[in-house]
DNA sequence: ACAAATCAGACC
DNA sequence: GTCTGATTTGTA
């Protein structure tokens, strides 16, 4: 008989036999729906046996193979087992966390509808005239079609909102038809003619897309060092222009969507022939599913998308670029706690093909890597621009400056001159809100987060407190909780208190604050950074969401507000995270003819990690990092695992970690530290804590964790844990 | 004596 | 993870 071994979602590192019943053909990758317990699941076939260890008697048929969709290749469930693997994660939720979302649910999704439509024989025999005087909009949609041939259905969406419904009348009366011609083939004359010469490429781009190209057909791991500014994305569409020409697929990461629409427009005009996707958890669920087949069926030359998009299945995958490999949101959170970026490798590495990391910044795992040669190094040390120069970068000492709320006098005449000469700046400040905390001047009571270990943010405009961590908001309060006292203050700086304050000292200049909360509503984010390339701005209030990939033309000067926090963390990552942030903030400046400046307000101006950043030195910077790291043995000098545990109270958690690390199997080769509360040890009303497990050994510590996490299981039903392999965060 | 809470184990 | 049946614990 033969035996379907079936991946479900379920948190059980198992696969489930079933028989094929009468449901006809089915090979591996097919999914299917089975009866689980006593409900019903999407299951993926991940193996094909000719018989089971159970008692046949116990096997249930499959309901049902779903036909909607081509099976999964055998090379992305290879690339979904090998995550599983070394994740330490449950397969089955490992492959169907990696469908899009109408894949995985019970029902075998519609028929995908064609890509456009166009008018029949009889349809192009009716006359537009013809139609009732009151049908405008059906008026309107037969004479673009006549006109078009074919329209995409989001072109007869755009015609009118009820064009959709008058396309299903046409399509009723037999006047229209599906097409798949594909609707937004270019016009040939466009082409021709349309398209504007390529820029120049430095010498070190063209030895960077020289070196790649020479390696096209095999895997290498390239890591692409770039200044800002330096045009590393011109390095890439280089290099994908031969992947297309060539008839193969190209994987492009980015960390966040806010990034990915400027990148998708240039992309797009770069390269107007072929079909690109998008793939990101914002999308809607349909959308996202259209892409995803798109890149299934190879049709799509491009895919330009965030983690998510690294199972995306690809025949013809030929080149995967991770654009600024050194982002912290490449790793997954929660779940499946994955790096798209170390995942990326290991999907390179399978289907032999170049993988091109790309930072100005490069996290010190992958510098390392490049240093000591597993992956190769392309600098581009120079501004693409010939006039731009790098910012000048000062540090300002505010131990004893005179402060107006916050900002010293040399970057608020810094600001001044910036209006007087009609330039902009942007002044960075990684804080939303009003100010971080509410604080009693009687009692000394301080705003707090009663399911965080945080406080709560003062947002002074909503009169609201706010957790930025869980969300929980409350009324400001008009007397301190704990003494009645009246005399409650907010302390400390947030980008509204700037904004204010900013908006006192230069009443007419054009303020914008960017954050989350500005830029929360649809469309926002994209309408302000049009004005601001539009100069109708003069002064930009903004967090990190500002310090990434934007090129503004007259911005001259960036003013880092406060960025001591970071310096003397407890996280051994800090300090890295600070310097590339940084480095990204004071890329903005001056990437123009314009000269930028940098103003750094600190209490430490001599910390080495400034010295470097005046001297853009990131190579110096991370040399030093890594002797500090290589002295405490930390990563990349050795490999980590930390077991979360998550619980109501903070003992039951510590309690679990205890008895995690007597169970845990005893190696020589493997070292497990005293289990700790996190960092944030309370977060959204759960105790957490955690137990770091280090290894200078890769081998060891996977064969280590795979024998560990079996103990694991059942040691406490009060405990949620979970395995995170390179944890990024503490 | 009964119900609620907790636990262990299967789920194919 | 969800579900089930068994066992323990709580309460009148």
């Amino acid at each position: 008989m033969k035996i379907l071994r079936v991946a479900l979602d379920v948190p059980l590192d198992t696969l489930f036999d079933y028989s094929a019943g009468n449901a006809g053909e089915v090979g591996i990758g097919d999914r299917v729906l089975v009866s689980f317990g006593r409900r019903k699941m999407v299951g993926v076939v991940a193996g094909i046996a000719d018989h089971s260890t159970l008692a046949p008697e116990r096997i249930k048929p499959v309901i049902q193979v779903f036909r909607d969709a081509p099976p999964l290749s055998d090379e992305i469930l290879q690339l979904l087992q090998f995550c599983a693997d070394y994740y330490h994660h449950p397969l089955g939720e490992v492959i169907l966390n990696a469908l899009p979302v109408p894949l995985r649910q019970t029902k075998p999704v519609a028929p995908a509808k064609a890509a456009g439509y166009r008018l029949t024989e009889a349809g192009l025999a009716i006359e537009a005239d013809s139609l009732p005087s009151r049908a405008i909009v059906k008026r309107k949609l037969l004479n673009s079609l006549k006109q078009a041939g074919t329209l995409a259905r989001s072109d007869i969406a755009e015609l009118s909102p009820s064009a959709p419904q008058a396309l299903k009348e046409f399509l009723a009366l037999g006047w229209a038809e599906e097409s798949d011609e594909i609707p937004d083939a270019p016009q040939p004359a466009q082409t021709a003619a349309g398209s504007p010469p390529l820029p120049t490429l430095t010498p070190d781009q063209e030895q960077a897309v020289n070196a790649v190209l020479a390696k096209l057909e095999q895997f290498q791991v390239w890591l692409l060092h770039g200044i800002t500014g330096s045009g590393k994305t011109e390095v890439y569409l280089r290099i994908i222009a031969q992947v297309l020409q060539r008839g193969g697929q190209a994987l492009v990461l980015v960390p966040e969507i806010n990034l990915t629409p400027q990148l998708e427009s240039r992309f797009r005009a770069r390269f107007p022939n072929t079909v690109m996707v998008s793939l990101h958890s914002r999308l809607a669920a349909g959308e996202r599913l259209r892409n995803w087949s798109l890149a299934q069926s190879g049709r799509a030359g491009i895919v330009l998308g965030t983690r998510l998009s690294l199972f995306t299945p690809l025949p013809k995958l030929m080149l995967i670029v991770a654009d600024e490999e050194h982002d912290s949101s490449f790793k997954q959170q929660d779940g499946l706690r994955y790096s798209a970026r170390d995942m990326a490798i290991a999907r390179g590495k399978q289907a032999g093909v170049p993988v091109v990391l790309g930072s100005a910044t490069p996290a010190l795992e992958s510098w390392h890597n490049a240093s000591t040669g597993r992956y190769q190094m392309l600098e581009l040390p120079a501004r693409a621009v010939a006039e731009a120069a790098l910012p000048t970068i000062r540090c300002h000492d505010i131990t004893r400056a005179n402060l107006v709320d916050g900002l010293s006098e040399p970057l608020i005449a810094a600001l001044r001159v910036r209006l007087e000469r009609g330039e902009q700046s942007l002044v960075f400040i990684n804080r939303r809100g009003f100010a971080p905390v509410m604080r009693c001047g009687q009692c000394g009571w301080i705003s707090t987060c009663h399911r965080c270990s945080s406080r709560l943010v003062v947002h002074l405009r909503e009169k609201r407190l706010r957790c930025h961590h869980c969300g929980h908001e409350s009324r400001m309060p008009h007397t301190c909780p704990d003494c009645g006292n009246a005399d409650l203050a907010p302390i400390g700086l947030g980008t509204q208190r700037i904004e204010e304050t900013l908006t006192g000292l230069f009443p007419a200049a054009r303020i914008l604050r960017v954050d989350r909360d500005s830029a929360k509503r649809k469309h926002a984010l994209p309408e302000m950074l049009d004005r601001i390339h539009a100069e109708e701005v003069d002064i930009i209030i903004g967090t990190q969401l500002m310090a990434k990939g934007h090129d503004f033309k007259k911005l001259t000067l960036v003013g880092v507000v406060n960025a001591d926090g970071a310096l003397y963390s407890a996280d051994f990552r800090a300090s890295e995270r600070l310097f590339a942030q940084l480095m990204q903030v004071a890329g903005r400046a001056g990437r123009d003819a314009l000269p930028g400046e940098v103003l750094i307000q600190t209490q430490f101006p001599t910390h080495p990690l400034f010295q470097s950043l005046m001297r853009h030195d990131y190579n110096g910077f991370a040399a030093s990092l890594l002797t500090e790291r290589k002295q405490a043995e930390f990563p990349p000098f050795c490999h980590q695992v930390l077991l979360r545990a998550e619980a109501a109270q903070m003992e039951t958690a510590l309690a679990f970690l205890r008895k995690a690390k007597a169970v845990a199997p005893t190696r020589f080769d493997v070292t497990l530290f005293d289990p700790v509360p996190a960092q944030m040890a309370r977060l959204a009303g759960n105790e957490r804590a955690h137990l770091l497990v280090q290894a200078a050994s890769r081998g060891a510590l996977q064969a280590f964790v795979a024998d560990w996490n079996k103990a694991l299981t059942g040691l406490d039903s009060r405990v949620r844990w979970a395995l995170d392999v390179d944890p990024q965060e503490f």
